[in-house]
DNA sequence: GGCAATGTCTACCAATTGGTAGAGAATTTT
DNA sequence: AAAATTCTCTACCAATTGGTAGACATTGCC
């Protein structure tokens, strides 16, 4: 009956792949170890993605897809200001509360050696300039404080991901993460990011 | 005289070994291709470490005492609040500008699964403990902004390394970075970090 | 000069890697 | 039911991996 019994295989191996490759990076995973943790044998994984660089390409592909889907469920809610910014912060930290792979994902494929450090870029850019547009608009109807949009994306994407991706640095300095921790983390992040966003009231600074 | 030809080459092979671990990460750094690197045989590099993992856990060590001493050497100029953070961050940045696989080292190995995810804790917990007494104490003296000061270390972290580590992400999206961009970039981590750092009620004023 | 230590090399090796060839089962199509 | 398609498997393979054994050279020391 399952006319599509093999899709599902496709499904799985893209799923574990993407667990994979986020933990322990691309080159740390061999396809046996995948095939493996699968149940089942590495040719049915290069059967469905001819090499280990397509299926490393599908991967990131199907996760770059995922990340944009999260980034439209946190925008369409018609917030501005500071407000957007907090609701789209907020998804990607639930994001990768529940799904760290995913930003291991994206840490593995910004580094410059990675087999496809083009890819994601390309993925991604779309995402970003919208970022940016918004940004921007809301700087114009200073709702936002003043600063290169494009600069300061960065600063929110290095603060967002780093915070959350650096559940292990706490690990490594040696205290276990807790539920509590988490949450204090976050809320942390929040007052940081609305400390540099809020717009300057007082006197600006000299053209 | 050179009674230490031999010093000279493990000096060599950890450079190297730095560079490379930085740059590829452990798993996709072979012994092979670091030896021909240094235009040697893999057989030297294992005649001074042991094996791959001694290698690389030399490495670690090597560059978290050379961390340590960037830190010394920002944190002797008996500044405080703002401008102490300030004289780190820039001297981290600086390390992070013409040394990047030093910081590309510190994400390699803070990841759970790296070979030693707890060796560079051990390593880099002094600093991490004189950082939040630092902290601490300004906030006492109401020269930051008061807050959980562990929470806030991990938010400065991810920052300053985020950002700096995060140049790939630049020519990722697609706009290759400049001196000048580099430039902008830091002034735009300094005003987010002042604006997240400063005291609400302005501290008096230093005697 | 002899000799022991130090340092680099050649020669191998077993295990693992990504990948090929094609058999065999199951399912769909005719 | 036969044929064709889809899917997973067994059997290999060449290349690369980290690592061992030991020859060979160079140096400092007596």
């Amino acid at each position: 009956m399952r006319s599509m019994a093999g899709s599902d295989t496709r499904r799985r191996i893209l799923d574990t792949a993407l667990a994979a490759f986020g933990r322990d990076g691309y080159a740390a995973t061999s396809l046996d170890a995948l095939a493996a943790e699968l149940g089942v044998r590495k040719q049915t994984i290069l059967y469905w993605f001819p090499s280990k660089l397509d299926l490393f390409e599908a991967v990131v592909d199907d996760a770059a897809e995922g990340l944009a889907d999260a980034f439209d469920e946190a925008a369409t809610g018609g917030l501005t200001g500071l407000d957007q910014v907090q609701a789209i912060v907020d998804r990607v930290f639930r994001l990768a509360v529940h799904r760290p792979e995913v930003l291991g994902l994206v840490r593995e494929v910004t580094r410059p050696e990675s087999p496809t450090a083009s890819r994601l870029g390309a993925r991604i850019r779309p995402l970003y300039d919208r970022a940016r547009d918004f940004l921007m608009r809301e700087m114009e109807a200073g709702r936002l404080r003043r600063s290169d949009p494009a600069m300061l994306l960065l600063s929110l994407y290095s603060a967002v991901v780093g915070m959350v991706t650096e559940l292990e640095v706490q690990r490594a300095v040696g205290f276990e993460p807790t539920l509590r921790s988490t949450v204090l983390r976050r809320r942390e992040l929040m007052r940081f990011l609305r400390a540099a966003l809020a717009p300057e009231n007082p006197a600006p600074a000299a053209p």
